[in-house]
DNA sequence: GTCTATACAACGATAGAC
DNA sequence: GTCTATCGTTGTATAGAC
C-alpha cells in the first residue's frame, strides 16, 4: 500500500525487500504456498523473519505483491500479441495467433528476469490447484477479462461454434498449460525421451496445435448424432 | 505393508479407522494435503490427534493408504472400459470410445461412496500441483502402465500420428481434466452461466469432443509448411 | 488393540530494541 | 528501516492408560 521512493534506501543491506521477494517467488512456485513457511523464505533470503512480516505484513501479503507484480506485465503482453493476432488475414492463421498470443506469455514474458513468465506461471497453476483465497479474488478481478477478450476473439473467427463450448475448450487450454508446467518430467517419461517436457518450444507448438484442432471441432448435437455405437453400449461391454 | 485380519476388531468405536480415512479424503480433496493437519482430521473424524498416528503412523502413510484404496477399482474399471472401447468397429467412434474410457473412470468410479471417483481425482489434481513426493513414487508404478496402454490404444487407431504428438495431447487430457475439477465455477463464470462446471456429464462430453478432436490434428511439420503467417510476423506485430 | 494425555519443535505474527 | 525477543498456536509423534 505504501510507496517507497524510487531513491535507493539508506538501509543496512540493500534492496533486503526485493530479495525477499524473489525468494519467496522461487520457493512458492517450487513446493507451493502451503509448503513454504516465512522462515524458510527469511533464510533463503538472509534476511530475519520479522524483516518479511515488516515489508509484507503477512505471508499473504507476500503473496499479493508477487502477483502485482506479474500480472500486469503479462496481461499487457497477451493483450499486444491478442491485437496483432486479430489483424491476421487467414482466418486458419488467424485462430492459431489468437491461442498463441494466450499460451506464449505465460511461458516467456514476466518483469525482468529470464524465465519469469515460467515461473509465475507455475506459481498460479499450484495456486489453484492449492485453492488460495487471495489468488481467487485476485483472478476474478485480473484474468478474467482477459480470458473473456481472448474468448471473443475464437468466437469471431468460429461463429458457427456456441461460445459456451468455446468456454470449456479455453478452460482445458489453460488446464493442459498449467499441468505441463507442473509436471513436465511425466511428457519426457511417457515418451521414452522423444520428448522434452521442459522445453517450452515444444510445449507450446503441441498445445497450440492441440488446442486449435479442439476449438475447431464440431459442437456437441452433430458428433452425438453422428455416433453409430452409443455410451450405453460400450459401458456395457465388459461389466 | 502389515495385513490386518479381515475380522471386525473389538474397538471401543467401531470403525474409527474408516471415520479417519474418510475425513482425510474429504479435507485432502477440498484444502489441499499442506493446508490440512492432523488435528483437523482429527476433529472432523471425532478422533483424537494421537488415534490417527496409531492407525497409520504418519500424515503421509494416510495418504498412501487413501492411494491404495482408490488406484485398485480405478484402474481395474479404466482397464475394463478400454477393453471394450478397443473392441469398436467405426474407427471414429472407436477412439471417442478409448478417450471416454479413459476420462469416465475419473469422475464416476471410486470405490464405494457417490462422487468418490471425483473426489480422488480432485485429490490426485491437487497433489500432483502441491508435488508430493509419497504420490511421484505411486503415481510412476501404478498410473504410468495404465497412461501407456491409453496411449498404445489411440496409436493403433491414429497410426499415421507420431507417438510423441499423441503423448503430448494425452498429457493435455489429464491436465484439463484435473483443471476442470480444481477450478470448475471458473467455466460457469466466463460461460455467464450457459455451461455448469461442476455438472461432470457435460465435463465429459466436452472433455472427449475436445480432446478426440486434438488427437486427430495433423503432427506439426504438416501445418508449419501450410502456414502463411510466421511466428516472428505475429510477434513483431504489435512490439 | 485402541485411544488419551502430553511433549516438543516450528509456525505466523507482534512489540519494541537498535 | 531492520532485527531480536517472544507470544500464542499448531503440527507431529510418543508413552502409557484403558
Amino acid at each position: 500500500m505504501v510507496r517507497k521512493p524510487a531513491k535507493v534506501p539508506s538501509t543496512r543491506r540493500p534492496n533486503m525487500r526485493e530479495a525477499i521477494l524473489a525468494a519467496a517467488e522461487e520457493l512458492f512456485s517450487t513446493y507451493g504456498f502451503n509448503a513454504v513457511s516465512v522462515r524458510d523464505i527469511a533464510r533463503a533470503a538472509g534476511a530475519n523473519p520479522g524483516s518479511v512480516t515488516y515489508h509484507f505484513k503477512t505471508k499473504d501479503g507476500l503473496l499479493l505483491e508477487i502477483y502485482r507484480r506479474h500480472c500486469g506485465p503479462m496481461n499487457l503482453r497477451r493483450s499486444e500479441l491478442l491485437a496483432a493476432a486479430r489483424r491476421v488475414r487467414d482466418l486458419q492463421d488467424r485462430l492459431e495467433a489468437i491461442v498463441r498470443a494466450y499460451v506464449l506469455p505465460a511461458f516467456t514474458s514476466g518483469s525482468d528476469l529470464a524465465g519469469g513468465g515460467t515461473r509465475f506461471t507455475r506459481l498460479r497453476a499450484i495456486m489453484s490447484a492449492e485453492g488460495n483465497e487471495v489468488v481467487k479474488r485476485i483472478i476474478a478481478q485480473t484474468f478474467d477479462d482477459t480470458s473473456d477478450a481472448f474468448i471473443d476473439a475464437i468466437h469471431e473467427s468460429l461463429p458457427h461454434i456456441p461460445r459456451t463450448d468455446l468456454v470449456w475448450r479455453g478452460h482445458f487450454l489453460l488446464g493442459a498449460l498449467y499441468y505441463t508446467l507442473v509436471t513436465p518430467e511425466r511428457v519426457s517419461r511417457l515418451s521414452r525421451g522423444s520428448a522434452d517436457g521442459t522445453d517450452a518450444g515444444q510445449a507450446i507448438e503441441e498445445l497450440v496445435r492441440a488446442t486449435v484442432a479442439s476449438l475447431q471441432a464440431a459442437p456437441l448435437d452433430q458428433t452425438l448424432a453422428r455416433r453409430k455405437t452409443t455410451i450405453a453400449e460400450i459401458a456395457q461391454g465388459e461389466r
